[in-house]
DNA sequence: TTCTTTTATGTAGTTTTATTTCATTTTCAG
DNA sequence: CTGAAAATGAAATAAAACTACATAAAAGAA
């Protein structure tokens, strides 16, 4: 945890003098980190083994040690020590909260993903006759996105945000499709018919959604987040945007797959685009 | 800028032995921030002052100095000093790497935005008469997402992913109209015009886009991102989460602006939600 | 090449910094 | 109060980092 955020926690868990070394931390953590220990306690008022003491309860191995977290806890840029958004945050703190907190979140998506689990939907989406995106409310923009990377990618895919389009194409579909159904907790009623007619009709089923979910069951390959619950109490935020970067290694992983013949395709494509542009650039948003 | 890149950047300007230093931190970063001068220099195989003048040549007052700004930058999530993915990363790298520069993304754009723009925008779409988002392409679903959010505040809002239907609606625009259009380059010939055609009706155009592009020179207030040039060779990525997160954002600052009251109609939404799920869930897809 | 100059590197000693030990003070239950 | 336990700091010790200087390697000039 966040070596700034703990030593508030615990305030009251310390001792009157390691209170004192707290509080002086806490009052100026950049001087901290770049001051010896004795130039620490003297700005405490307490002695040098009170700080070493301090630093110890802290699960740190001493001083230098405890600098070391300290300087990373500042680094990884959460001088809002409670990420949540407040009432009376201005512009300057609800922004830098939601980008926190998103980052904070695709971190923790990073270390949950199972890459095996990753090898393995590629596997099955380079081995696919057809590819489809479906996903319903906030869920489908995420398909979208997959749609539109993985149509360059010049083989048959598809891209629904009806769900009586979505059934229509699973109960069409035949063995070598692939369905990847998008849903963030995974309990949407209609998604889970969608998945259970997919696999009725010899569709290999690929959910972006939490473990364990009814959908999670339904499917055949599950790609969990294991992000947390998103903090902000009224719509889904930075669990998308995971869902979005995670595309974005699928798309990377079956690129990477097809290899190096298969890449100039997309140099094409790319450069056909930009005949739609003003001069200078290599970039694109199509 | 971050020390490890740094490190791999000046590779060749070190002396022999200080790019012996250069390549035991490069392979172990991490354990290089634990381990004495004395431990890194048995470990690169030369000698303590020599660790010592490396450090120094990077701008650093000494060998603890250096370890306080290495922490920092591997707290910054950046252990793959080379973000780029390459021909034969497995699944492993490729996805800690699009995870890792993402999150950096993320963090340049952070820094790079003036909230006081955001303030603004925030401003004029509180006061908006009926919002709209256009995106073409890549850009599209990034304005699908800014419709679902907005959706639920219960104003006019939508969202065309369609240049005539873009057009069209331009045309039928007028004062107290807010335009939101989001293209990542800022070149697009066709939603530069868009934006040309909204400003000749009267509505306001925000653009969420490059700083000094042609889209923003048409437009009343850009945000803009100053994020890099994506680094994958074949599709937006990284960019496109950025905006997504500005989305969340300007959501955010306009269910602040709108009080309390407000948020309570939220709340009914989510709850109506819920009655289409299994059980068990507080979030939402929808 | 060979000698000179410059630059790079390491050794050993010095200084700074951190830690441990232990004596003193404080706290608090009985 | 009194005495055990905890907290604190002074001083000594240990560890780490740095400096000065000597030596070695590399580069350049004759």
């Amino acid at each position: 945890m966040n070596t700034l955020e703990l030593i508030k926690k615990n305030l009251d868990t310390f001792s009157k003098s390691e209170r004192k070394v707290a509080e002086a931390i806490l009052a100026s953590p950049e001087t901290a980190i770049h001051s010896s220990i004795a130039n620490l306690a003297k700005m405490a008022e307490v002695s040098e083994p009170t700080v070493n003491r301090f630093c110890r309860r802290l699960d740190t191995k001493g001083f230098p040690d405890f600098k070391l977290h300290l300087a990373q806890s500042l680094a990884n840029g959460t001088p809002y020590v409670n990420r949540n958004v407040n009432e009376d945050d201005g512009p300057e703190a609800y922004t830098s909260k939601i980008f926190e907190s998103t980052m904070a979140c695709l971190n923790t998506a990073k270390n949950g993903l199972d890459t095996n689990l990753i090898n393995r939907a590629v596997d099955v989406l380079t081995q696919a006759n057809k590819i489809s995106f479906f996903g319903l409310g906030a869920s489908s923009s995420v398909a979208h996105d997959a749609l539109n990377k993985f149509f360059r990618f010049n083989i048959p895919v598809s891209c629904f945000d009806d769900i009586v389009m979505q059934r229509m194409s699973c109960i069409n579909s035949s063995e070598g499709d692939v369905i990847v159904l998008i849903s963030h907790t995974g309990r949407t009623k209609l998604l889970v018919e969608v998945a259970q007619l997919a696999r009725e009709n010899d569709a290999f089923v690929i959910a972006l959604t939490e473990a364990n979910s009814p959908l999670a069951e339904q499917s055949n390959l599950v790609l969990s987040l294991g992000v947390p619950e998103d903090t902000d109490v009224y719509m889904p935020m930075s669990s998308r945007i995971a869902q979005l970067v995670l595309i974005d290694v699928l798309t990377t992983g079956f690129t990477l797959r097809r290899g190096a013949k298969f890449r100039d395709n997309l140099k094409k494509v790319k450069v056909d685009i930009q005949d739609s542009r003003f001069e200078k650039t290599n970039d694109e948003d199509f």
